[in-house]
RNA sequence: UGGUCUAUGGUGUAACUGGCAACACGUCUGGUUUUGGUCCAGAAGAGUCUAGGUUCGAGCCCUAGUAGACCAACCA
């Protein structure tokens, strides 16, 4: 049984009630069932963490099925793949299983159903079927085939199964009803020919069955009591029930529910996209950092525990989501909060020379691997002269919110010394080559001094430059530039392309970080969390930023990294200025206006995004109410507003709730005088 | 203009057979901190798509709307 605090989600429901009703734990058994056309994605781990958490919750058995019934499309490198990523999640199957295993069951069935006259021989062309298929809204009409003998239809199957046709001459169908209002029931293909080699029956068969005719059947046999999928297989159910139907007899009986699958904002889910990119060199392969594919992000640094964590947070309903990408985020870093040693290494250095500090002293400082793992330890690094410090942890002017280095200002160096800056020299063009500061002898962290206590306000990291090693770093920003990028009817998903989603800099990392193995993962102290790339050599280091560190400063600070790429969440935190979010809800009420006004609405709110007295507010939506005529969604707006800011109307305001008063909408008015009475208008 | 499904803070999910809408992320504030990280404390933010109905009481039930998604591949 499930734990008692945590609340089901609705499978999680109707399994308990099937428990409750009489069916036994023991026969609990799921499965999850790719075809292996393709590497697997994140989306992906929402279906195997359902089944595979199902299976955990309820300890019973889960299935790794390769719905493999389509050779034109399948090969064995995505089977091993497939099996490399769910091992690699964490996740152990039951019993490895292929749906081709069941061909020859399926055939000897299908004899059956022709025989009690329920599937039959249909000869014509892909084109007259589909055409005889009726739309939506009408019926189709029979085949001329539907009524063949029984031994005809025999005969003709014996003659497709032995190859005597040719891809397309014939197919089986099943003979339901070409009325039914679901359109998978109008006698749906059973078989069709195919000569193509499979990857795992060769050339044994050259009739394939189809999807529908193979899935219902493969979990009855493998007695699969709940056969998980996602929406879009709803109108299948049908199909599912009524071919499971002919078939059935004892034992389990299997039951299709389907639940809602998983948007990933700025990301793209679909297989055949995603091989665009890997075809058209747009990444470098199926594992590119940048991918959403598992191996992708494994490749990234993300951990198996931390995409587990998301899966389990994002919950499991039936309705439409995108999730946002921070909550991925979130779970990286979370995790790796936790397990990654801390190291130093400069991604933008700029020298800084210690003045009162011996010329060829070396010091071996002590510094902890990880605050939050008392069992990690310690290591040395080493500490001298010439450091490199971070470019941006230095500024000649600053505001009182700087809390790092500048002229006169001491910080701390991390794990060293109190610094204070003396002054800077630059080359003709004015740029910074050198800082110049002084240390205090005294303030050694960790020598026990009372200067080594002493509280400065900003602590940096550095790199000795005599014992930095210099490292490759990809920095990765996401690959769309668009939230959802393949949800646009006028344009492609190609067209979101983010041109700096790497970017590729040479960075100075301790020396400690000599012994990196590939895929090991370290949090750069200030930075972000950053792993050993498999391209990685020992003489030439190569990191992948996983991702940065919460940063709080960086949304504080007032233009600086505006012009440059896209920090994307960061633009989003901006948007969500409380007014933006009153004027938002006010349009989302608003929901029924035609769709190209609706944009217009919904562009001009945006266009609100810096005002947020009515003053302004008011004449924006003016022009808004004249391109939309929607202006009930504006004294929604209006309303919301008001009553956020605690304001009470001004005059542009009030003549605009007065006119709305007379107005012939009575919708319109309703909302007038609500606002008029609670603000005596 | 058919059928099926869905609608709860910015996002995602909860709310057992109707009983004062909860949790996580995100946002904001304060504290601790030799990472502007972590951690700790706190705050703001929805009255549940709309309109009716049943009921002492509705996010949950009923009716009618509205909006969105999916469905006519010899794909899965």
């Amino acid at each position: 049984m499930t734990s008692d605090k945590k609340p089901l989600n609705f499978i999680e429901h109707i399994i308990e009630e099937d428990l409750s009703n009489g069916m036994n734990q023991e026969d609990l058994r799921f499965r999850f069932p790719p075809e292996p056309n393709g590497y697997l994605h994140i989306g992906h781990t929402k279906a195997i963490g359902i089944s595979f958490g199902l299976g955990l919750t309820y300890n019973a058995p889960v299935n790794l099925r390769f719905d493999d019934t389509n050779p034109a499309k399948e090969e064995q490198e995505y089977v091993d793949a497939i099996k490399q990523d769910i091992a690699w999640l964490g996740y152990q199957w039951d019993r490895e299983c292929y749906s081709s295993d069941y061909f020859q069951q399926l055939y000897d069935w299908t004899i059956k159903l022709i025989k009690e006259g329920k599937a039959y021989i249909d000869s014509q062309s892909a084109e007259v079927i589909a055409a005889q298929k009726g739309t939506t809204t009408e019926a189709g009409t029979n085949s001329p085939y539907r009524d063949r003998s029984v031994e005809e239809n025999l005969d003709l199957l014996e003659r497709m199964k032995n190859g005597e046709f040719d891809e397309g001459a014939h197919v089986v169908r099943a003979k339901i009803d070409m009325a039914d209002p679901n359109m998978l029931m109008r006698d749906p293909l059973m078989y069709r020919i195919l000569k193509k080699s499979h990857h795992r029956t060769g050339d044994a068969w050259c009739i394939y069955p189809m999807y529908d005719w193979t899935h219902g059947e493969s979990d009855y046999i493998e007695h699969i009591s709940h056969s998980l999928c996602s929406l879009e297989f709803k109108p299948h159910r049908k199909l599912y029930d009524w071919f499971l139907d002919q078939i059935y007899t004892t034992d389990i009986r299997p039951k299709q529910r389907e639940f809602a699958r998983l948007n990933l904002s700025y990301t793209i889910m679909s297989k055949r996209k995603l091989l665009r990119l890997v075809e058209e060199g747009i990444v470098a392969g199926w594992d590119d950092p940048r991918m959403p594919t598992i191996s992708g992000l494994r490749r990234r640094g993300y951990t198996p525990a931390s995409i587990r964590k998301f899966v389990e947070t994002v919950g499991v309903a039936k309705r439409e989501n995108v999730i946002d990408v921070s909550l991925l985020e979130f779970c990286v870093r979370e995790d790796l909060n936790k397990i990654a040693p801390r190291v130093m290494a400069v991604l933008d250095p700029v020298k800084l020379i210690i003045t009162n500090y011996p010329e060829d002293k070396v010091e071996w400082l002590v510094a902890e691997n990880n605050p939050e793992d008392a069992t990690a330890g310690e290591r040395k690094v080493p500490f001298s002269r010439e450091l490199y410090i971070e470019k941006e942890d230095f500024k000649e002017t600053v505001g009182r919110k700087f809390f790092r280095l500048t002229l006169d200002k001491e910080v701390r160096l991390k794990n060293a010394y109190i610094i204070k800056g003396e002054r800077v020299i630059k080359d003709d063009t004015g740029k910074i080559i050198e800082i110049h500061c002084t240390y205090d002898p005294k303030s050694k962290s960790g020598s026990g001094t009372e200067e080594s206590k002493r509280n400065v306000k900003g602590t940096l990291h550095w790199v000795s430059m005599a014992h930095a090693i210099p490292a490759e770093i990809r920095i990765y920003d996401r690959l769309f530039i668009d939230e959802a990028p393949d949800n646009h009817k006028d344009k492609e998903f190609m067209d979101f392309l983010n041109p700096n989603s790497l970017e590729v800099i040479t960075g100075y990392v301790e020396p400690s970080l000599k012994e990196a193995k590939r895929l090991d993962q370290f949090q750069f102290q200030r930075l972000g969390y950053f792993n050993v790339d498999p391209d990685s050599q020992a003489e030439a280091l190569v990191f992948n930023k996983t991702v940065g560190l919460r940063d709080t400063w960086a949304k504080q600070k007032p233009t600086s990294k505006e012009q440059k790429s896209t920090n994307q969440s960061q633009q989003k935190n901006q948007k969500q200025i409380p007014a933006i979010e009153e004027i938002k809800r006010a349009g989302k009420k608003f929901t029924n206006v035609p769709d190209d006004k609706r944009k217009i609405l919904r562009d001009t709110i945006k266009e609100t995004a810096k005002s947020v007295t009515i003053g302004e507010l008011t004449p924006l939506y003016e022009t808004a109410v004249k391109k939309t005529g929607t202006r009930i969604a504006t004294m929604i707006a209006l309303g919301s507003i008001l009553n956020h800011t605690k304001d009470t109307p001004n005059k542009q305001a009030i003549d605009f709730i007065q006119k709305a008063l007379e107005d012939k909408n009575e919708l319109l008015q309703n909302e007038a005088r609500q606002l008029a009475t609670k603000y005596k208008v």
